[in-house]
Formats: C-alpha cells, sequence, structure tokens
RNA sequence: GGGCGAUUAGCUCAGCUGGUAGAGCAGCUGACUCUUAAUCAGCGGGUCACAGGUUCGAUUCCUGUAUCGCCCA
C-alpha cells in the first residue's frame, strides 16, 4: 500500500513545497531547537490576563485553520496539543514561509503567550522554524488512522494520528515504573539474566533457535529466566527480579505474542503465600497511581479489584465447573470427551489440566488465585509437606487470562533432578536437555524461597482496558507482506 | 492448521435483486485577522486487494491467492 517508488499525486505536491522552501533557503529537516516546553505545561502554567508571558513549542501540525491573513494550527507534542497562532502582522517576512505548512510538518514556534477570543490558550508566534517535513498525506484528521493492519505496521503513524495510543503506551511505561518502585522499595535488586540460552528451561514451551557463528553453536532464545534467577538465589542474592522479553514459538493470539514481557521476581526465605501478597500488592498499586477506582472495565466485563483476591483450590475449581472429582481420572476423561478434548494416550496430569481449562478458566473473572496444582504439572515447584501429590503453585486469572503463575521454589537437587528426568521423557523435542548446572547450582544449596512471574502486557492490557496484546506491544509481530519491499 | 468476516479515492466510509462508482476529510484555485473537525464558492482525484471463472455485461455471483480481524485447534 505505500510502495515509495510509487510517489502519489499528493506526495508530489508535497515535494514541490519542499522545493519551494529550499529555494527560500530554509533547510525544511531543520536542526537544534532549544528552549522547549510541553504543550501541556505550557497551558498549565498559563496565567490570566498577564501580558508577559512567552512560549516556545515544538511539535508535529495536525490541525491548520487558515483564515487569509490569520492561520491557526493545533501543534502536538508527546505531552498533548497546544493552538499556535500565526498573523501576516507579526510574523512580516516569515509570512510567506507560514502560507508553505501543511498538516504533517513538524516546526518549533514561540512567541507570546495569549488568549483568543472565544478563550484557547494560544502562542502568537513571531518566529518559527522548519523542523521536519512531511512528505505523506496524513490520516484523516477527524477519524484518525482506523485500518487496524496499518496502525500496527506503521506505529509512527498510528502514535500521532491516534491520540489514545500514545496515551496508552505511557501508561504502559507509567506500570512498568510502578511495579519498579514497589519492588525496589521492598530491596529487590532488578537484574539481566541471558536471552540466549544453551538450553531453553524454566517452562514447557518450544523455543526459537538461532546459531552462534564464532563458537558453532546452538542457543536458543529464552522461553523463561527462572532457571538463572533461581542461580542468583544460590548465589547470595535474596531477591531479585528481571522485567525483560520471553520469546515463544507458538501460536498468535489476542492473547499471545512470540514475545513478550515478562516480569520474575524471587524471594528467599518467602513461599507462595508471600507471593501472592506481593502480588496483590503491585496491582493495587498499579491500579491506585493509574487507573481510576478499583473497578474496571475489560473486554465487556467489570472487574473488581478490591483486595483480598479470592484464593481457590485448583481441585475446587475442578469439581465447581467441571463437576468432576480430581481424583476420580475415569470421571475426568468421561468430561474431556464430551469436551472434544483429546485425552486418548495422554497423561492424567494432562487430561486433567486440559478440562481445568476448557471449564474453569472463561468464569474466572475477578482476580481469583487457583492454588495447589496437581504435582505432576508442576516441575520446579516445592509439594505440600502434607500432600506430595499436591505443589504449593497459584496461577492468578483476571477475565479467563492468566496473568501471573508463582510457586513455592523447589530446592532440593534430587526431587529436582528426578522431576527433569520424568519430564525429559514425555517431550519430543530437540530442546529436551537435562540442565546438570542447574542442579549443581541447587546442590550448593538453595535457600527456600518464593518466586512469582508476571505477564506485563496482559497486565497492561487488563489496566489500559484493551482486549488484544497487539495494542500494548508497540510494534506486534506481523506476516511480512509478500512482495513489498524488494530493495 | 480449520471456520467465519473484511479489503472501494491519500484517509474515514456509503454503494440495494449484476448495468464499469459516491460522500466527508485531505489536495488544488479563489474569498476571509479570532478559528476549534473553521466556513463559503469552484475544480481535480479510482487497476473497486490480486488472479482466474460464470455472464452480453462483475465492485456486486463463483474459485483461488494475499493481508488483517474474530472464533476454534
Amino acid at each position: 500500500m505505500t510502495n515509495t517508488e510509487d510517489i502519489n499525486k499528493f506526495e508530489k505536491q508535497r515535494h514541490e513545497k519542499l522545493a519551494q522552501l529550499k529555494e527560500l533557503g530554509i533547510d525544511p529537516y531543520g536542526s537544534k531547537y532549544e528552549g522547549v516546553e510541553l504543550a501541556e505545561e505550557i497551558k498549565a502554567r498559563y496565567i490570566e490576563d498577564d501580558p508577559n508571558q512567552r512560549a516556545k513549542a515544538a511539535g508535529r501540525i495536525v490541525l491548520l485553520r487558515d483564515i487569509g491573513k490569520l492561520i491557526f494550527i493545533t501543534l502536538r507534542d508527546s505531552s498533548g496539543t497546544i493552538q499556535v497562532g500565526l498573523s501576516k502582522k507579526l510574523l512580516e517576512e516569515q509570512w510567506q514561509l507560514a502560507k508553505l505548512l501543511e498538516l504533517g510538518d513538524t516546526i518549533g514556534s514561540e512567541g507570546q503567550l495569549g488568549k483568543t477570543k472565544t478563550g484557547e490558550i494560544t502562542i502568537w508566534v513571531d518566529n518559527f522554524a522548519f523542523l521536519s517535513k512531511c512528505l505523506l498525506n496524513p490520516p484523516e484528521k477527524f477519524h484518525g488512522l482506523a485500518d487496524i493492519d496499518q496502525r500496527y505496521r506503521q506505529r509512527y503513524v498510528d502514535l500521532w494520528a491516534n491520540p489514545e495510543v500514545m496515551e496508552r503506551f505511557r501508561k504502559r511505561s507509567a506500570i512498568i515504573n510502578t511495579i519498579r518502585e514497589v519492588l525496589i522499595s521492598k530491596g529487590f535488586l532488578e537484574v539481566e539474566t541471558p536471552m540466549m540460552q544453551a538450553i531453553a528451561g524454566g517452562a514447557a514451551a518450544r523455543p526459537f533457535i538461532t546459531h552462534h557463528n564464532t563458537l558453532d553453536m546452538d542457543l536458543f532464545l529464552r522461553i523463561s529466566p527462572e532457571l538463572f534467577l533461581k542461580r542468583l538465589l544460590v548465589g547470595g542474592m535474596e531477591k531479585v527480579f528481571e522485567v525483560n522479553r520471553n520469546f515463544r514459538n507458538e501460536g498468535l493470539s489476542r492473547q499471545h505474542n512470540p514475545e513478550f514481557t515478562m516480569m520474575e521476581v524471587y524471594q528467599a526465605y518467602a513461599d507462595y503465600n508471600v507471593m501472592m501478597d506481593l502480588t496483590e500488592e503491585i496491582f493495587a498499586t498499579c491500579i491506585e497511581k493509574h487507573c481510576s477506582g478499583t473497578s474496571l472495565e475489560f473486554d465487556g466485563r467489570t472487574i473488581d479489584f478490591t483486595c483480598p483476591w479470592r484464593r481457590a483450590k485448583y481441585a475446587d475449581l475442578l469439581k465447581e465447573y467441571a463437576g468432576c472429582d480430581i481424583d476420580d481420572i475415569a470421571a475426568v476423561r468421561k468430561k474431556a470427551k464430551e469436551l472434544n478434548i483429546d485425552e486418548a494416550g495422554m497423561d492424567d496430569a494432562i487430561v486433567i489440566n486440559d478440562v481445568f481449562e476448557a471449564t474453569v478458566e472463561d468464569n474466572l473473572v475477578n482476580p481469583t488465585f487457583v492454588i495447589d496444582y496437581p504435582a505432576e504439572l508442576c516441575p520446579l515447584t516445592k509439594r505440600k509437606k502434607d500432600n506430595p501429590k499436591i505443589a504449593e503453585r497459584f496461577e492468578m486469572y483476571i477475565a479467563g487470562m492468566e496473568l501471573a503463575n508463582a510457586y513455592t521454589e523447589l530446592n532440593d537437587p534430587e526431587v529436582q533432578e528426578e522431576n527433569f528426568r520424568i519430564q525429559l521423557k514425555g517431550q519430543d523435542e530437540t530442546m529436551a536437555t537435562m540442565d546438570n548446572d542447574f542442579i549443581t547450582a541447587l546442590k550448593y544449596g538453595m535457600p527456600p524461597a518464593g518466586g512469582l512471574g508476571i505477564g506485563i502486557d496482559r497486565l497492561v492490557m487488563v489496566l489500559t482496558g484493551v482486549a488484544s496484546i497487539r495494542d500494548v506491544i508497540l510494534f506486534p509481530l506481523l506476516r511480512t507482506i509478500s512482495g513489498e519491499p524488494k530493495s
């Protein structure tokens, strides 16, 4: 759709204006423009009826009203918008240039700050500068850019054509900041662990494979940082966290992007109960700072975030929604058949979990901690002292979507090695490799700990009220358009 | 991977049971020193996603392809 070689007539017209500017000795692409204030800050500091105020702003022209010898421009910067007024009388020799301004151009402007007759705070420009010429026709000024495909592919247009998109990504940044603040204030240390791993561990997912030439070794993009963060517990970092990307070579959906942002946190001498409290605290703080009220609309449903959240046992929820007893495997398999789940030849725990996902998940609307998972599903989790069939794990759901996952971390190297062995037996992937170094680390002694992972993209989805993960990732993965860029 | 839906001017969208396309915005020309999606007058703008098929005739019906969205695996 946007073939740069096929210059349409709109682009030609804009090129002509560019040429005119050059003829007049103006560099349409400007240079350093110092001393600007943000649009919203200028408006906020405006003092009524004070004629001695000046302002300097820079931004993109998103609206332009030419009334002959007077031009009103709505300038958008990262904070919002401000009106700029250009008059023939004030500008004198720059007036000819002002008439060449077009929608989409980026300009800098300064002048006296005042109000129009209708009360709009306006910079009455006595000097302005071309900072960047826009050579392509901008999207419709009222409806913005609506084509979903184009919005994702050309996020650089979406961000200024649709202000709510800019606002959402500012909020995303602020939310992540708040999470950091909460954790750092509690004494957690932020670390970075390998994205490229020789063994893709810490989760059950298909990894992306890459290759290091000099070492001639295959590497995996990480599916989880878990095993490295636990090594840091062994090393004596008692409270650590990491906010970074995971990569999983699996399907795409409204809730899945192949690369996604995960926050993982580990706390020595804690357990999954401590992680539940921490989860609530992180969410509550984010909601308090970035949302209005503790009740939010999401995907047509109202979600009440009031703490404490429901804590329900996995087996109890299975009973409640699937109507079968977790220990009655025949009943569970019967239910699976009813649900058209492929259960023949599958392990009991897998069938149970498939039934759980099919029947329970969608009913968990308000934040819910699903606790105490079947141990077979949790190779990295410590078992309950009084029941080795149950693991001290929770997953936290909102609106049917898994937002967090946490364990009382398994720190017994012998049990861990045995769990890995069982896990590897059931895997057909090439990645099925025993992480012997992790076992070695555990042998040196890892303190008992609680660990928690929160899906940041989904958290931002819930807090900004968008149902598609693509709306909270700046550049979501899309198919390349066949035959588009050949050069 | 399967099912359903969408794709029309630079952008946002109409287009009925088949008769080769319209509006608003943007653009161009003109008017206008207080506009707020400025207004008024005039003008230009289309490979109807792409490739086939049916038909006297296809944006419309059929098949395939591409991309996106939703649902399912």
